[in-house]
DNA sequence: TTCATCATGGGAAAATTATCTTATATATAT
DNA sequence: ATATATATAAGATAATTTTCCCATGATGAA
């Protein structure tokens, strides 16, 4: 976060309410000079920042969410959405649910966050080997999130005590063992015991 | 953005890196008692607010993003991660990588943005049917990228101006119709002509 | 044109925040 | 136990930001 990306930010954010500098500053309740351009470094040269509680009352005033803000501070155009429109098959076939360009058109679905996990752990795994193929195949990219529970029938990757990673399906959890089956015939079912485990993760997503 | 999310916000920050509020000031270069309780509010209970800079300072000196500060005020402990660690197998299997709890360490790693695109336009699709089982299963959900380009072989949803949504694996694409075939071999491959097609669209990534 | 309103630069006063200092409590190491 | 470092409260001072005031230029209405 820089100097020059929060007045940016609130040049923005201005702008996207139909505001100025100073309008937005005179709704928010400030003085309409706060957010002047000469107000933005001292005669010197150093940098002014504006306070923490003007930017919540400029947040207030315009009825913006801070993620909006911060989407504007960050440069708003690279920025990941955090929140996808769901929708089923059904509705997909369904006239209306998108635009001309073949986009969604959102407001009638429900939103999901996207990756539907808050797992602050989650890594990315690249995968080697074709024992899941094809629904995993050499080169894929799969997020793994340690946090989340393993259930029965849950693609999963399990490191060994022995040091040894593998992508697989959990099959069965049994108090001495779990039983992992591969998607490819060509590989075998693996029943590891409980105490060779090191980690069990649960594949969330993957690549495709 | 309120006064007490704030000051939550940064106490959070601070616990995550394993300080308290005196060290993450102190490892920012700002006054140890900068962040006192005591100053949180002035004698006769009005409101302190910390000054963006002081804000801005702690972040560079943690490495945190601005996201997970932003997600620390919104009070949500598990935002999304915008991007993870990755990791290959062969580096999975060998010692050092992850910590005692079985997280992945991090730091010797690549970090890969998080769904690896950009794509505004995404939307999540639940998946109905069998077609491409074991891939995708009935009830999965799905991330469809309509701005990403479409390859033979790649996982794609596409809808027919006879309004038929349907996902696939595309085998080829000639100048006057799409191949596309199922992974369930009890569905046949279907054939259908460029000027039937509505949209097609590529699944970037898959619930598992 | 003339008038009113708004946006904004510049300077000084008022308000707010960070720093400095002192003091107390707690934890850790020797 | 003693010494050291850290955390934090509280008050005074320094630094920074907002407000207040005035002036200029731009815009729009009568």
């Amino acid at each position: 976060m820089k100097h020059a990306d929060i007045w940016n930010a609130i040049d923005l954010l201005a702008k996207a309410s139909g505001l100025s500098a100073s309008g937005l500053a005179k709704k928010a309740g400030l003085d309409p000079t706060t957010f002047n351009k000469s107000k933005r470094t001292t005669r010197d040269g150093k940098q002014r920042w504006p306070s923490t509680e003007s930017i919540a009352k400029i947040l207030t005033a315009t009825n913006a969410s801070l993620d909006e803000f911060i989407s504007y501070v960050e440069g708003k155009e690279g920025s990941v959405p955090r929140h996808v429109p769901l929708i089923g098959f059904a509705q997909a076939g369904a006239a209306g649910y998108f635009d001309d360009a073949g986009y969604p058109t959102g407001g009638s679905w429900e939103e999901i966050n996207f990756p539907g996990m808050t797992d602050r752990h989650a890594y990315a795994l690249e995968i080697t080997g074709d024992s899941m193929d094809p629904v995993l195949r050499d080169g894929d990219v799969v997020i793994i999130s340690p946090d989340a529970g393993v259930r029965r029938g849950d693609r999963v990757v399990v490191k060994t005590t022995a040091g040894e990673v593998m992508a697989k399906t959990l099959k069965r959890k049994t108090a001495l063992s779990i039983e992992l089956s591969s998607i490819n015939p060509a590989h075998q079912d693996r029943t590891i015991p409980l105490d060779e485990v090191e980690w069990i993760s649960r594949i969330v997503w993957a690549a495709q």
